[in-house]
DNA sequence: ACTAAGACTTTGACGCATCAAAACATATAA
DNA sequence: TTATATGTTTTGATGCGTCAAAGTCTTAGT
């Protein structure tokens, strides 16, 4: 495809390897750190395991991920900074497409998914000028800043809180628009505030109270997991 | 690359698919709906002649082409739409990486090239509406309607003016970030007013007079003809 | 300690988009 | 009409990203 006049275009990674790069990254955050194994990856990326080895080799020779066969994939200190940078970018896009183009914090997501490996380094500092260089995305995520610092948010799931507390919204997780278009619907929403109301262990279930409307909803601790607040002290 | 979720993901041309049928669809418009050759094609597409051959019958499998061997290729009425489609994306993008974004207009291109493969329907009819349905790109250049339609505008290539025409530009080409600056800074953008001083075909020059600034300039028949104008009765 | 279950890797294949180089066709100029 | 130049097609190869299936290693369970 048309890379024409050869002035040495310094390689960007294909989309692939920025896919790659992205879901290491959040299996390793998710999993303090852990290593990630090639089935795990497989999965995250909807692939055959053979295909995430292969890549994984590939992303090793690029000095991307570390590899130990048989054991897993760790991101190199290149790896991370490209990591960060996609967030950086699907973020922002997230927030782009919300705040400017309208669209709804349920259906950001997948747009962004797609313009974050087409976008230049240039279209991506326009949007954040524009937004005049926002900390979170619809979500409630932070956006990591240029120089790829993220601000950690100190922040735990829903469903490890006890009953009583009171929690502020921080993220909803932004993959699943089902999930979001219910939580949308019952405002667990980032920056609403909430009240346990009840933790049951044995039916698998929490709920909360929402202390605006007072109104009650009941979730599964599954899903009280993707859903991340600060407790108000 | 986790397309996932098998529930019939209608599928869209890849973009270099997309990219052939731009390329065919303008050099048709360039030489009034004649046959496009595999070396012309091969040419725009900065490709090897037999790539074109091959990709040309590709895209005749997917009737977007009609391929006659040794001849050429046609659009067919579907392949004109999908390169409608194309250019309704491409010129939207730049029209809104100008006009939101603060790009330049000689910048606008390369982003928008990228872009065009990668964004959703949706964020086109966003943009559109943002913009307000606008009716031209920052070169002048007509933008079709989401139903195809593209406004015919008349004009003339600058070098096919006489002496003592009066001109409004109407457009420039927008590949070339080089030339697109140079005409800038002499004020060759759409809408200025010119005066035709001179035609000078033994020379290959044409010499311009910017009415409002009474500013003189004299160009290459060749970058004359990259321009278009409609006369001022 | 042995074995079965899972995780992991290898191998061979495929589709897309490309190239280089060889073979072929056509048009024009001599 | 024949020769040459130019454009076109074919062929065989490559890199990327993928799969299926076969083979290998590791780990727990008894």
């Amino acid at each position: 495809m048309a890379t024409k006049s050869r002035i040495k275009t310094e390689a960007r990674p294909t989309s692939t390897v920025e896919q790659y790069i992205k879901v290491i990254f959040s299996q390793q955050e998710r999993a303090e750190g852990e290593i990630v194994g090639m089935k795990q990856l497989a999965d995250a990326m909807a692939v055959t395991p053979g295909t995430a080895t292969s890549m994984v080799k590939h992303l090793s020779a690029r000095a991307l991920v570390d590899y130990t066969p048989r054991k897993g994939v760790l991101l190199t200190a290149t790896g991370r900074k490209l990591a960060v940078t996609m967030i950086r970018r699907h973020r922002l896009i997230e927030t782009f497409l919300e705040q400017v183009l309208g669209y709804d914090w349920t259906e950001v997501h997948e747009d962004a998914e797609a313009l974050e490996h087409a976008v230049s380094e240039r279209f991506i500092e326009r949007i954040d000028t524009y937004l005049e260089y926002p900390q979170t995305d619809p979500h409630g995520d932070p956006i990591p800043d240029s120089s790829g610092a993220i601000e950690r948010r100190l922040s735990v799931p829903l469903d490890r809180c006890s009953e009583g507390d009171q929690v502020t919204v921080v993220r909803i997780g932004d993959e699943d628009p089902e999930f979001l278009i219910l939580m949308k619907e019952h405002m667990l929403t980032p920056g609403e505030v909430f009240l346990v109301t009840e933790i049951n262990p044995t039916a698998g279930t929490l709920s909360v109270c929402h202390i605006e409307s007072k109104a009650l909803f009941t979730l599964g601790l599954a899903a009280g997991a993707r859903i991340l607040v600060a407790p108000i002290h």
